[in-house]
This record gives C-alpha cells, sequence and structure tokens, in this order.
DNA sequence: GATGAATGAGTGTTCATTCAT
DNA sequence: AATGAATGAACACTCATTCAT
C-alpha cells in the first residue's frame, strides 16, 4: 500500500491537565510527558504541516512548559522524525494484522480480497494515516531520510506482506503464475489510487458504500488478473 | 491521471538580470514581470515548500523588488494559487494531448495501452509534476480550495477523457461492457500508484526500464480485466 | 598609550523620538538611522556587556524597529564591531591631536609633559574610553580581531606618534640618547597604570587632584629618567 | 601591582570522574566537591566569560548535577565571586613571596630589581592571571563590589608590600627621598603597562626575552629616577 | 509602476533556577 | 546531600507586509 500502509488507530486521550494528574504510578512521569509530547506533535504537525507548527503549541497540547520538548527531544526536526515514526510504528502493526487475514480466511478469494482491501482502505482513510501522508509528501524534500525510513518501514513490509500471501495463493493455485511482488504492488494501486482521486487527497471524507465500492471493484479487477 | 496530469514542460527561460533587460517592445514590460514572478514563485515554491519560501528570494529570483510582487499578487496566498494555476494549465495541455494519442493509434491494444502508460508515466515523472503534487498535499489542508481547483481544472479532466476513449473501446467491442469512469481510474491508479512506490514520492529518480515496466504491467492487468 | 589612545567626545546627541524627527534634509533619512542605531549600540553595549546586550533594547534606544538593525547590519556581531570602530575612530583623532601639542609647545619640557600627560589621562577616563576598553578586554578571547584592529587603529598608532615626537626631543639634544619607543610605552604606562589603579578599572572617578597629581609624577619621574 | 598581583599556580588536578571517585575520607565528600565546583567554575568562565558560562557547563566540568552546585552556591554571580576569590587568595600569596625576595636578596640594587620585575611579571603573564584580569575588567560594571574586593586582597597589598620594601631602601639611603607609594605604583606600571601592550591584553604571548627586555627597561627606569 | 527602507509579529532555542525524589 | 526533570523569561533572528519616494 503506498500510504494506506500507514494506518493508525486513535490514540489514547494522553495530554490531561498537568497539574491536576499526579502520576498514578510514580516514575512514570517521564515517560508519560515524553509520550504526550510525541501525540502533541503529531498532531499540530498534522494540523498546521512542519513549518507552521509552533514548539510553543506543541508544548501547549502536550500541557508542558516549552523547554520541556527541547529537553526530551533536541529538535524540532527530531521531534518531528520521532512523532512521524512513532505513529509509523503503530499503523504498521495495524495494517500487518490486516494482511495476515488473508489466509486465515476460509471463505471463498473474492470475499477474501474484498474484505482485505476494505481494511486496508480503512487504515489509508483514517485521519493519522492521512496526516502523516500530507507531512512526509510535504517535507519529502527536506527531509528525504524520513521519507525512506518510515516508508520502508512501513509501506515497504506492508506490500512485502501482501506479497508474500499472494505467493503462497500462487503456489496453492488459486492465482495463475505471476509476479506476487507486482501483483501486490497493483492490488494496492487499486485501492489507494481511486481513493486518492476520490477523496482528493484526504481532503474529503469517502461514504462508506464509496469505499466499499472501491474495495469490490479492485476485487474484482484483480481476480480477472491474476485468478487461475 | 491522480497527478499524473499535472506535468510540466519546460517553461521559458524568462528570469534574467532584471537591470539588463530592457523589454524589448514597450508596454511588454509589465507582463514580462508578471511573467517572471509566477515563474520564479513556481520554482521558489517547488524548491522549499509554501512555507519556507521568502517572498524576498521570489522577487530576488524574478529579478524585481519585492514590492513589485506585492504589486502584482495581493498576498503570498494570492501569488501562490496563480504560480500553481499557472502551471497547471500547461501541464493539462500536455496530459490531453496525450489521451487523445489513445485513439488515433492504430496498432494493436496492447501496444497502445503500453505506449499510452509510458507516455503518462512520463508527465507524471516531470520535475514540474512532482513538485506540484508536493506542493498541493503539502497545503492540502492550509488552501483546500486550491487542490479541489486544480484538480478539477487537470486530473478531473484526464481521467474523464480517458474514460471517454475507454467509452469508445467499449462501444467498438475492443473493451467488454464496463464502467468507463472505473476503468479509467484504475488504469490511472495502476500507473501513478507503482510509480509513486518506487520513486518514493518523487524523491528519487525512477529508471527508463522501471518505467516501462511499469507500463508494460499496468496494460496487462487493464487488458486481461477489461479486454473483451 | 595603552588604553588612553582610545578616548572619546561626548557624540552629538542624535536618537531623537524617530516620529517626531522628520529628516531635515530629505536623504538624511538612511545615513542617519545608522548613526542612530551606532550610537545607540555602543551605550547600550557598553552599560550592559555584549552578552547582555539586548538588541531589542539598542533598536529601543535608537528609536528603531528591532529589524531595521538588522538591516543596516547583518549581525549583532557585526553592530559590535562597526559600533566600536566608529567610536574608536573618533577617539583617535583626538589623541593624536593631544600628541601633536607636544611639538607645538613653546615652554619648558617639564610643563609640557605634564600638560600632555594630564590631557591624555583626560581621554583615558573619558566614559566612553572606559567603556571601549572594558568591552575589548571583555570579549577579547570572542572576539580576537577586534581587538587586535581596534588597538592597531589607535592605541598603536598613538603611543607610535609619541615615539615619534621623543624621537625629535632627543635629535634637538632635549632628551638623552634612547630607544624614542621604549620611552613612549613607559611614559604611557606611567599615566594609565596608576589611573587604572587608582579608578579600580574605571569603576570609580578619580578626582582632578589625583589625576593632575598623577601626570606631575610621570613627568617627574619621565624627566629624571629620560631628560639630558 | 595592577593585575601582575594577580598570578596563579597550577591548580591541583581536581575534576575527577564522579562516579570512579569514592572519597578516600569519608565526609570529605562535601569539601571535595565544593572545591571541584569552584575549580570548574573558574575554568569555565575563564574559557567564556560570565555572560556565556553555562552553569550546565561549570557542573559538568566538575563532575556534579547542576542543582549540587546551587546547593553549595545560591546564585550564578555567588560561585563567579567565590570561584574568582579562591584564585586571587592562591596568588596573592604567591605575589607576596615574589616582593618578600627583595628585601632578602643581596646582590646590587639593578639586579635585584630586574629580578623582582621579572618574577613579577611571570606571574602577571600567567594564564589563571591573565583571565581573572579579564573576568574583573570585563564585569566590572555588573559586580564593581568584587572588583574592588579582590583587588584590595591582591593588588593593593603586593603594592603596599612593595612601597614597604622601597621604604627601607629610601631609609638605609639605596633610594632618594621619596613616595614610597608612587614608587611602587610607578614601578608596578612599568612592569604591566608594556606587558600589557605588547600581549594585546594577554591575547597573544610574550617571548621570553621580551618579557626580561621588559624587566630591565624598568629596572633601568626606575633606578635613573630613584636610585640615590 | 517600481523601489529602498521600515516594521510588528513570531520562531526556534537557551539558560538560570527550582521541585520532587 | 545529590539529582533528573521541569519551567519562565529572554534573545537573536526572520518574514510578510507596508510606506514614502
Amino acid at each position: 500500500m503506498r500510504w494506506a500502509s500507514i494506518g493508525g488507530m486513535a490514540r489514547p486521550p494522553t495530554s490531561q491537565s498537568p497539574k491536576a494528574q499526579h502520576p498514578s504510578t510514580p516514575g512514570t512521569g517521564r515517560i508519560d510527558k515524553r509520550a504526550a509530547i510525541l501525540d502533541a506533535a503529531f498532531q499540530v504537525f498534522a494540523r498546521d504541516g512542519y513549518a507552521n507548527a509552533a514548539v510553543d503549541a506543541i508544548a501547549a497540547a502536550a500541557g508542558v512548559a516549552k523547554p520541556t520538548v527541547y529537553n526530551h527531544f533536541t529538535d524540532k526536526q527530531t521531534l518531528f522524525r520521532e512523532a512521524l515514526a512513532a505513529d509509523a510504528e503503530r499503523a504498521l502493526g495495524r495494517n500487518l494484522a490486516v494482511v495476515q487475514r488473508l489466509s486465515d480466511g476460509r471463505g471463498e478469494l473474492r470475499s477474501r480480497l474484498e474484505d482485505l482491501g476494505a481494511r486496508l482502505i480503512e487504515c489509508y482513510a483514517d485521519d493519522r494515516s492521512v496526516a502523516v501522508r500530507r507531512l512526509l509528501c510535504a517535507e519529502a524534500s527536506t527531509f528525504p531520510e524520513i521519507h525512506s525510513e518510515i516508508r520502508e518501514q512501513t509501506g515497504e513490509r506492508v506490500v512485502a506482506a501482501l506479497a508474500d500471501r499472494f505467493a503462497h495463493l500462487v503456489l496453492d493455485g488459486t492465482l495463475r503464475e505471476c509476479d506476487p511482488a507486482q501483483a501486490a504492488e497493483q492490488f494496492e494501486a487499486l485501492l489507494a489510487g481511486p481513493m486518492e482521486h476520490r477523496s482528493r487527497s484526504g481532503s474529503r471524507k469517502v461514504s462508506a458504500a464509496a469505499r466499499r465500492a472501491i474495495a469490490k471493484a479492485a476485487a474484482d479487477t484483480f481476480i480477472r488478473a491474476y485468478a487461475r
């Protein structure tokens, strides 16, 4: 999945009023703050973009003083990198779990692919996912390394996992002889491309029905092209 | 085409030394300057992103003084919008011309699709194209209207033109009964998705061979799925 | 004179209310501002030291906005350098004029030396002189070049001028055969050393009587050591 | 002595790895730390100046945590004062010892003065001495009291001791009738002035030969002016 | 119409200082 | 007594934007 791979689940509501909250478990304070900052950073970066995101705003959102941010992360850049990475990690797990289902599924190929597609689209449409793609794309020239890192940690691995599933399906005769990597890449494209198109790069919501239709169409085209 | 639609041709070498150049035709000076500013703006925005692009830098690149920029374009935002729009217009023509070839072509379906795919990928890989996609994506939340405007002027119309071609192919029996719009959307996705993947959102070059392979694979899958 | 060479005259009262003052001579505005900034910078640096001097404060003192300061001088460092240099130039003239008097004087050697000493001490005790020495000394390790530059432009040349006068006095038999450079260095030391001592590096005033006494003592010792 | 009076001896190598060193005598730990901090503070202040010296850096250099510094010294200011005072105390001893030699010496006046001068110049040229003078001068307006305190503890007393020696020399007829305090002040000036000049306020080294020459010249002038 | 100069608002970053442990 | 973590206050520097010419 180009970007679908970077899905995200709703993050736990961390940043509470800093004074009101006396950390339940002593010693967790540091970690709490670090997590709160990462989370706030992600939200602010997502909302304002890298350049427009004020560290002040991030600190405020995290319920922390500005220097505390710099205490945990040396730089605005570093904070950016780590915030994205943290989110990417969460997303990776979610995406891989979805792909795994393909092998576990017992049903007919078509329904299994439709289901897989629908779930990957869900990941792709997730707000945090959209935000990460935007940020990565926007800062691709400023932070080329981030882009590579995160993509390798997520997108690559998801497509690879997908390719692995397809390879099995080739072996057991469900799919025709083909390059599983290419098949995976195309399956992902058939999901993400139309979604990107319809959602206008994530700037408008796509109805559940439309999402389902995209998954159906992708599965249909894929089966026509690859099923034995 | 999601973004491939926004291809660009090399723009004419505009920004010359401001003092050295005395506009040949008197009265053209204003227009010259306006064009020079638009061009410089595009380059600087493309290089630095919206937020990081200094109006100073744009003015310098255009060989004008900063207030001159503000005389022609009220805002940095306006300048951004117009610079992108100017580029999009150029790109649209190029893309439509490419799509038109599909109907003119006389050869076999496969080779015509491969050719079309290769040319669209060329548009997609063009530096200015990449830059526009990046900028649109990056500022999608800041300027949602821009995104829609430009997409409608370019992407939409290109996919529509493609759908129109496919509709003809359905009528003449080359393609099976299907929704031409969906077919167009998917064909575009099969080209753009893998390109985006391989080029890491345009941050690394994709070899000509690889591009050709993507076009071939897209045509192959498309034919298997849609040819009668 | 070690530092006495860097005397200063009261600078003309430049920085007036910026709004109230419409530059009498049109076109002088830029220069006015530049001078006002230099002057304000000197005062603030002198009062607070380099590190503690806020550019904000300098701008305010000059009746200018902060960016205007950066418009005229790229850096805080540059501003510092130029402010000191500007002052040093003024001081040099004053010191050289004083030394020149030695040759013009017609009276007895002792009274001429006492007079010279007293005038050099006046230069040395000048507030701006004290400030420059402090700043140079304080930032000697941060801006080693400044130190050299200014010293060469001032201190060196004053001692050299003094040596030149003494050389003449050797030739006309007023002073015994000796190294005029060394004599100049020592004469300066006999003035500046006790002044530095008594004024506690310029942090307390030395009475006019005490200053006169120092000059007298220096002249006396010098004559005993060097007069024929 | 203006500043020559503030000489320094190499301070014992205090700051060891804080963890590795378990104070041999229990209970000495506090004192060890205090000394380590003072020493580190001196070094950092000397290197960076007062304003630029980070308490962080001092703590690190001393192998302690920042709050430990604040436990021992309430303020950055206090730390500064005490660090300078500690160094001054060491220097005083050294300088007085040098002056004492004048009376013990048995040789001819000239050689004794030359020797005294050379030794005082040695003190004056010492790195820590140079640093202290710089710091005192730099912060003279910020901490006027420090300046007085330290000068009284060192400079004053050294000049006084010198004056005392000279008084004896007047009594035993070696020197002519004169004000011994003034003689002392001038002798010191003849040493320190040229040194300051030649070393460009301590920012470049002065060769041993040049130092010797300065001492010789000072002794010569002094003898011409004050010997019977 | 074009410009040199000026500015108000804001940004990232640092530092002396203080709690809670 | 010593520390890790947190903070409020500043500060250098930049930028989009506007006058006066």
